[in-house]
DNA sequence: GACCTGCTGCGGGCTG
């Protein structure tokens, strides 16, 4: 029995929490930590008790009496360091145990306190240990030089991302100071491929993966409201208004501009009809203390319903207590951010899940099923692996030689052989990014030693350099001197236009673009605000699934009958193309002046395919939603061209370099690529944002089958 | 035609 592992004191926490046994991963978790010293990855859906799965065992297991902080729990977000810090610090008064939460907005009182006796568990984000690599130095040895345990939460949240490659570079220096090393647990939600979050504690070998698959029941139900224009269908927010309005509901629209389109709307219609009044939006660019307001309520609020329009910030395990229904609007871009979504309806025992799917254009509608098809058949995307970071490797090194006096290259190139977030690049490939930082200033050579250069001074002293991932510059909405959030600078800005924001509606009455504030009033009625970001990616899995979608004759009963009309129209346009073997054959609409290909391949390919026919210089217009091009060329000038566009392939990083040097600006790249050589950035792109294997592969396989008659 | 995330150290002013 597990129960009996713990100690006296962790077992009377569990009986005063009244709990009557516990869930199936804190057992395995609990036998598990406490006899053995592997690495674990803890999987199980939201609200399983992952946190207590880690931390009953852990507190049995560590000796809290020896100096130093014995154990670190790391976090994606300082909401859920907040959020978790009162449930462990509960959970810590049984053993006199202290735990300092240590982020950007933490006390400095508690900082300092930790510093002069280091012990106990410290809360903290990856960019605070990040900042006091370079910061206090000489510090981090005295505080997590005898670490025992760290606890990963959100690990999926960090697996394939440059923000993820960090984390493992610091837990690996971390690790390096530490004499006996210690034990990681990764707490995750469940994933495509937990290869990744093997490696993330950097012993794959001796890490091992937990995992509760007991999925909640739920109940889906599509509806499809075709959209004409920009707005959402008015009988669309009238059918959801009537659907949502007695329930605790999240609604997910899938950008910041229609999630207060959402709000908005919604408010007008309960204000019309005499419902509540709880419609609230949440989401990167309404003011915190708004967002935490709306998140105390849902938590605190037991009888009254309410409606919270939002984006992926209630994604992650920000606990908001209980919610009855989850409504999608529109395609999610994967099945592993559907599946976060879903989790978050019904978190008490015993309930179904509840979502409504609302789709307002064909493709999305296609692609929503083809998601929802795909995890019932328990496929979850695996996450995309960056090979070799070498921008987030050359970041670490202005860190590594920024939180040293002075280090030498060969000692440098030692630490960097050891960290296990790099372990893919090569020693020549080290040396040759420490001489193109040399000859830019960023380092220096002082003698023997290396230090930061007058150039990277002015990198590594400014605030943003612990983070890996970049921001937008905003305007701040301010009204009567309360905050209300941000907003990118658009030409929608101007003095007298209203705009939408924290699901209320106003009137820009002043900009002043010196101090980047925008002073507004309430209004009645508005736009929704204009913002801008990047194109979302598809996996190939979700397109291939679309193409059988079209060609099988299935009709789900899980969709509404505009839906189904729908998909029976779909299929009969692509009937017109006789497709047989779906696996290499892809239509080819041939009208008078114009083709359109239909590629059903994933971002990457389209966007690959895209560069080579911009080079064969075959113009071309990208539709990604249909996964469609459409060329200005006869069919027989496409046939004579396409192998050719083969040829490209020994010439890309030409091409790339040609891209980088001049239009640079459209293509998508990383924070810290500019640290790097040439050569290093167009290896990032290639391997990053195209996807040329696949292409190459497309290309060589693809037949296309046209429409007209022959 | 996406989405999200974090942050030092110092000095000045204010509050209790």
């Amino acid at each position: 029995m597990s129960f009996n592992l713990l100690s006296e004191p962790i077992r009377r926490y569990i009986r005063d929490q009244g709990w009557d046994e516990l869930r199936p991963i804190q057992n395995a978790a609990i036998d598990r930590i406490i006899t053995s010293d592997s690495n674990y990855i803890l999987a199980s859906r939201t609200a399983s008790g992952k946190t207590e799965a880690a931390f009953l065992p852990i507190l049995t297991k560590v000796n809290f009496k020896e100096p130093g902080v014995q154990v670190l729990y790391i976090s994606p977000l300082i909401s859920l360091i907040n959020d978790q810090f009162n449930r462990i610090e509960e959970l810590c008064k049984y053993l006199d145990v202290s735990v300092t939460k240590w982020h950007g907005e933490a006390n400095r009182s508690g900082k300092e306190k930790l510093i002069k006796e280091p012990n106990g568990i410290v809360l903290i984000t990856p960019e605070s240990i990040e900042a006091m690599f370079v910061n206090k130095t000489h510090q981090v040895k005295h505080l997590f030089g005898n670490l025992k345990y760290v606890v990963v939460d959100e690990v999926h949240a960090f697996i394939g991302t440059d923000r993820g490659i960090q984390l493992k570079s610091v837990l690996s220096r971390l690790q390096q100071l530490n004499q006996d090393s210690f034990k990681i647990v990764g707490l995750s939600a469940t994933i495509g491929d937990y290869s990744e979050a093997k490696k993330f504690t950097g012993d794959e070998l001796n890490t091992k993966v937990l995992l509760d698959r007991t999925a909640k029941e739920i109940a889906v139900e599509f509806r499809y409201f075709k959209s004409t224009g920009d707005a959402l269908p008015p009988d669309l927010l009238d059918d959801l208004y009537e659907e949502t309005k007695d329930n605790k509901v999240l609604i997910f629209p899938n950008s910041r501009g229609r999630t207060e389109e959402v709000a908005v709307s919604l408010k007008k219609i309960a204000a019309r009809k005499k419902g509540h009044t709880n419609y609230f939006s949440h989401h990167s660019s309404v003011d915190r203390e708004v967002r935490e307001y709306v998140e105390y309520f849902a938590k605190n609020n037991i009888r009254q319903n309410f409606c919270i329009s939002c984006t992926s910030t209630l994604e992650l395990g920000i606990d908001i207590g209980s919610v009855d229904e989850v409504v999608q609007i529109d395609a999610t871009h994967s099945i592993a951010s559907l599946i976060q979504r879903v989790g978050r309806s019904g978190r008490k025992k015993g309930q179904t899940s509840n979502l409504f799917l609302y789709a307002t254009k064909e493709w999305s509608l296609i692609q929503s099923i083809a998601c929802w098809l795909l995890y019932k058949e328990d496929f979850i995307e695996p996450p995309f692996i960056k090979e070799k970071s070498f921008d987030i490797l050359a970041h670490q090194i202005l860190s590594i030689v920024r939180g040293s006096s002075g280090i030498r290259p060969s000692s440098l190139i030692e630490t960097l052989r050891k960290n296990t977030a790099f372990s893919t690049i090569e020693i020549h490939e080290v040396e040759a990014i420490i001489t193109y930082l040399l000859e830019n200033d960023w380092l220096e050579k002082i003698q023997q030693d290396l230090i930061i250069g007058v150039s990277g001074e002015k990198i590594v002293n400014h605030r943003d350099f612990y983070s890996a991932f970049k921001t937008e510059k905003n305007l701040k909405v301010i009204n009567a001197g309360n905050k209300i959030g941000e907003i990118p600078f658009s030409p929608q800005i101007i003095q007298d236009e209203n705009i939408l924001l924290a699901a209320k509606i106003w009137k820009i009455k002043d900009i002043d673009q010196a101090a980047g504030k925008i002073h507004v009033i309430p209004a009645n009625d508005g736009k929704k605000p204009m913002f801008f970001g990047t194109a979302g990616m598809t996996h190939s899995r979700v397109r291939e699934k679309m193409i059988e979608i079209l060609y099988e004759k299935e009709s789900y009963s899980f969709v509404d009958n505009p839906g189904r009309q729908e998909i029976n129209s779909m299929r009969d346009f692509f009937s017109s193309f006789r497709i047989d073997n779906i696996r290499i054959q892809r239509p080819l609409l041939v009208a008078d002046n114009y083709l359109e290909l239909f590629t059903f391949e994933s971002t990457r390919i389209n966007r690959t395919l895209q560069l080579f026919l911009n080079i064969a210089e075959i113009k071309n217009d990208l539709k990604e939603d249909a996964s469609c091009f459409r060329l200005e060329i006869s069919k027989e000038e496409l046939f004579t061209k396409w192998n050719s566009l083969l040829s490209i392939v020994p010439q890309i990083d030409n091409h790339i370099s040609h891209l980088l040097e001049t239009w640079s600006g459209t293509l998508d790249r990383s924070k810290w690529s500019f640290l790097l050589p040439l050569p290093y950035q167009v290896e990032l792109l290639k391997a990053n944002y195209y996807d040329i294997a696949s292409t190459v592969r497309f290309l060589e396989t693809v037949v296309w089958v046209s429409n007209s008659v022959e």
